[in-house]
DNA sequence: CATGAATGAGGTTTCATTCAT
DNA sequence: TATGAATGAAACCTCATTCAT
């Protein structure tokens, strides 16, 4: 099966979404298309499966550095969230960006749904603990914060370029981004009582 | 041709990028195939067309926006270019939302490069221009910048509830996340010759 | 539309239902599949199309008779009705022979329901006009005539040989046995009041 | 080796011939697929035995009625075979319904024509013993009765409704109807001689 | 013997594209 | 120029059968 999902990514890096079909998958994971049918009951819960399995990866990560920063001041905290978001999706260069197509052709709000929510809440949690700041509204603040590291990180890989740029150097821009953005929140809220 | 467009647009919403297909295209545009197959010489040309239309749409908006900017201080540049953007991308809910899976199925590099090239220009040139502040790596800013903008804006229309939302809070978040951005930057050039 | 029927029933008759498929269908009729999926939505769709017209033919002639024998006495209207059935079963031999399994397939409860409704009605106000004799259980009766045709018909083109026996033989016995039938039962609702 | 045979049928009715594969029948069996073809060679032979076990069923009781009625008059005669047929075919419902898919699959004239002609043979026998009546056309006669009880009886199970009326009134109708064709033919041979 | 994962030919259906009218 | 019936390659998926364990 492990098999079957490189094929899967091998061919959607190669030839694209459209030219991705099962028999091809199958030949290329040296396996026949009935033996695929046997892992997948077709198509879609293949594209699903792989889907689910690199959000709940990068869910897990999140979560985990989350646990792991607990209480720490807001550089810290920003650092590991943004670290720990990007370094989940560039760990793994050639699957995260085959699956851009993927996500875009199911309807994934409801795959990323559950994957989200546990990101959701995991960040809540951090920025909640953070000693030096405090947020009003930090739901808005979630949601900010996923859609900036997730644009910067699609445009990240299709210039793929930058890639290999000294690898930390977006890294370290996208935790400035995050940072100031907070930073001034909690300012905000601090000011405007 | 615009009724071409239209449809096109309506089915990617309603049915889904899989279904399009360019019969049902000609049918609910009220021109027959044949007709269809006049003025693109083929399906892909359609989408890309489309996608091109709207990406130079957005192009068009921003490059006024920073035409009408130069000079300013750097929070008028920054919440024109913010507006500008999100605007462009919300002003016509629908055609975005459709065209989210045409991007990702074309290798839209390529289609971006074009309209992407004019974008970066405009704004590389609106915050060189800006009066009280300096940046010293412009692309990687830039580059920060659209990728910021675009996973707010996409993660936005995911969530289409929030599309709704007393409908300026977005945009003011998200400028407030691109002004912190680059403020921290041209603090750290001071700080850092 | 009249090719594609006839070759389904010449593949029926020569290499059965379960090699019917529709690239052969339309391979004989000298279309193309996709010539063939513009006139049926789908394979069952062709079966069921088939079958409905011919077991709307069998109900034509059999309508078409019984109001030709109003009010005529027991012989001429069993013979009417019996001759019309089977004429209409063996006028054309290979099409009714190939829609047996056909027939067995689908579910053709529904789609007997509709012609073999008006046959019911056909028959049972034939028989309700016949001036020397009279029935106390027409549904009965009608059953019972019907369900007797229908299996000396089977029975009659799985021993295809008795088809070319000088052909009236059958057609006779038929009306005798029909006729017998209803004779008792007349007299019984005569002698039991 | 039963509990296959019980599968299939179950599987017959409930999901239909098209669907009914080895693995469903041997996955409902409480089998496996392997076992099931250490039984029987392949899904043909499969159903074959299993049409094979219900015909020589009807043809056995079939056979005993005859036996038993040897020398008696016609109306007993009559009675005992088509009771015989008729109970041979109800009394197990379910089987007998889902077999005439088979029945149609399989071309069943080599099949039928074993046990059809044991029943052929032992009709004609209990025909030919018969006190109080003789006939001509014994061939014929035999052929017509059984094309009327099978008629009736198929008709029968498509109306299942009917199954559960009062048991007794369809026996009863279909004796009457062949026992009146056998009397017509018996009194013309008188007097035609 | 029993098992059931693996096979792959073959079936149904779709759809981009053409071309005679 | 506009039409839309026809095309047929190619996609998805099923299932009878085998054979290593």
């Amino acid at each position: 099966m492990a098999a079957i999902y490189e094929a899967t990514i091998q061919i959607l890096l190669s030839q694209g979404l459209r030219r991705l079909t099962t028999t091809r998958v199958a030949e290329r994971a040296g396996v026949s298309v009935g033996t695929l049918y046997q892992y997948f009951p077709n198509k879609h819960a293949l594209l699903y499966s792989l889907l689910e399995h690199h959000l709940n990866d990068v869910a897990a990560k999140v979560e985990s550095a989350c646990r792991d920063c607990q209480g720490r001041n807001l550089s810290d905290v920003t650092a590991s969230i943004v670290h720990a978001y990007m370094s989940a999706k560039t760990c793994n260069v050639e699957e995260s960006q085959a699956l851009y197509q993927v996500f875009a052709e199911l309807n994934a709000t409801e795959l990323a749904g559950h994957a989200g929510n546990r990101i959701n809440s995991a960040i809540t949690g951090a920025l909640a603990s953070v000693r030096d700041a405090h947020f009003d509204d930090l739901p808005t603040a979630v949601f900010m914060l996923r859609g900036a590291m997730r644009g910067v990180t699609r445009s990240l890989f299709e210039h793929s370029v930058l890639l290999h740029r000294s690898g930390d150097i977006l890294d370290e821009q996208a935790t400035l981004l995050c940072m100031a953005y907070l930073r001034a929140l909690a300012d905000r809220a601090v000011s405007q009582p």
